[in-house]
RNA sequence: GUGGCUGUGGUGAAGCGGUUAACACAAACGACUGUGACUCGUUCAUACGUGGGUUCGAAUCCCAUCAGCCACCCCA
């Protein structure tokens, strides 16, 4: 009996990593030009502080966190999103009192306890940025200009920005109240799901994909049409500034978070590619958040991408490695020269791969093929008498003598960089 | 939590009660006695997710179990 990995837990091979150093650099670069700086986060939080930012009666606190109790008698959970422990930490480590603007993000693993599925896993990995103290909506703008620019740095241009306002606390309960009546009298229309949510949720029929829903909630009330004057304004300048910039959005008053402590301006990138996971990265300002966890009162706007499904969206790119030099060696003297040699250019920074097995030639050749390492440095008898190597390039079939010098072979290595394919 | 589908080597797969379990790719080695990619040859599953059962005989039928995938719910 073989021991196998947890459902939903997967392994990252080496085949793959190429790919998740690509995403996370493009967005630690992308991020920190806009401003920002890494946090790192604990994966164990307290499990008070999901259930007081998240909401209780949401599907993640109900029956999607894995929570235990520690030997300590705590009850902790292991972080089913990425927003509250950066919060958290800011709020603990009064990062305010120095700046209440602050620009943070974050990347690492989330841990959900759902059916696996396509782009859906138990643990699965979320790169977000948070940015505290400012209610312009300019920085709103900015925030959704920032997630579209990582995206064209990544050349995916496929998925498309949706945008909301969800309101505040002074407009949206009146426009839940004016939403259930509508749905009221259409309980009978709507499917089984949107009856318990009708309780629960009234925001959440608008975005069910029933048909029967659909056609019976074509005429509700929109929330776009209910904000107060403040979230009106808001929105109206936030599109201002999106349209000032270019960046390209949709308007969809039907969408909804699954988080409790969203406000205002919501949104989505969402794809078609990826079969029901349709959002690739989501969020939205939290006025209210901060101060709910003991903080400041101070607003805030984030969002979250989700690595795997920008992974299974970026195309067939070959991030593999490609090393400087291969060394091929015949005879024994040949093999300790070629071991020294190797050792001095590795200091100097060139990436030399060997065949430490001593094969023949001709699969010490087929090995440097398939390393798909741009030159192959031969070293025999004969060369080795001479003081002499036979430099190989593997694009093009070329090859030179030179002498056997590790300065000389570095700055030739060096001046022909590889061009990546 | 609820449905549906699938489980044959490193991978993609053929096989549908009696076969040496095809074929292709990958891999290893060799044809070319000091040079990769092309060509050619050789090697590569006593094994068909696991456990039972039916049968003279099962990868092929039945049951159970596990795993994976996809969808619902929900979500990044």
């Amino acid at each position: 009996m073989t021991i196998t990995g947890v459902k939903g837990f997967n392994d990252i091979l080496p085949a793959d990593v190429g790919k998740w150093h690509h995403i996370e650099g493009v967005a630690r670069r992308v991020f920190e030009l806009y401003g920002f700086s890494e946090i790192r986060v604990p994966v164990l939080e307290k499990t008070e502080l999901f259930t007081r930012s998240i909401g209780d009666d949401t599907d993640i606190v109900e029956k999607e966190m894995y929570s235990f109790t520690d030997k300590g008698d705590n009850r902790v959970t292991m972080r089913p999103e990425g927003t509250a422990g950066v919060i958290r930490a800011f709020i603990e480590h009064k990062l305010h009192r120095t700046d209440p603007v602050a620009k943070l993000y974050y990347m690492g693993p989330m841990f959900r306890y759902e059916r696996p599925q396509k782009g859906r896993y138990r643990q699965f990995h979320q790169i977000g940025a948070e940015l505290s103290g400012v209610t312009s909506p300019m920085v709103d703008a900015q925030i959704l200009t920032m997630l579209c620019h990582y995206f064209a740095e990544l050349g995916l241009t496929e998925p498309t920005l949706q945008i909301n306002s969800l309101g505040c606390s002074e407009c949206r309960p009146p426009y839940r109240q004016k939403l259930k009546d509508f749905l009221q009298v259409r309980l009978h229309s709507l499917c089984e799901d949107c009856r318990r949510r009708y309780e629960n949720n009234p925001l959440r029929v608008l975005d069910c994909k029933a048909t029967g829903c659909r056609e019976a909630t074509v005429a509700a009330p929109s929330v776009l049409d209910n904000l107060c004057h403040g979230c009106a304004d808001h929105f109206a300048e936030t599109k201002c500034y999106l349209r000032d910039v270019g960046t390209r959005y949709e308007i969809n008053s039907r969408m909804v978070r699954g988080l409790d402590y969203y406000t205002r301006t919501t949104f989505e990138l969402v794809t078609s590619l990826l079969g029901s996971q349709s959002a690739v990265a989501a969020g939205g300002r939290y006025d209210r958040l901060i101060e709910q966890l003991g903080g400041p009162q101070l607003p805030g706007i984030g969002f979250a991408m989700g690595v795997e499904r920008i992974v299974l969206l970026l195309s067939e790119q070959d991030f593999r490695k490609r090393p400087d030099l291969f060394f091929v060696y015949l005879g024994e003297s040949a093999q300790k020269k070629s071991f020294t040699l190797m050792s001095e250019l590795l200091q100097m920074g060139v990436s030399v791969e060997i065949d430490y097995e001593g094969k023949s030639l001709k699969s010490q050749m087929r090995r440097a093929d398939k390393s798909r390492a741009r030159y192959t440095l031969v070293i025999g008898e004969n060369e080795l008498n001479k003081g002499m190597v036979v430099l190989k390039d593997m694009d093009n079939g070329v090859q030179l003598d030179m002498v056997l010098d590790s300065h000389n072979i570095s700055r030739i290595v060096r001046c022909n960089p590889y061009q990546p394919t």
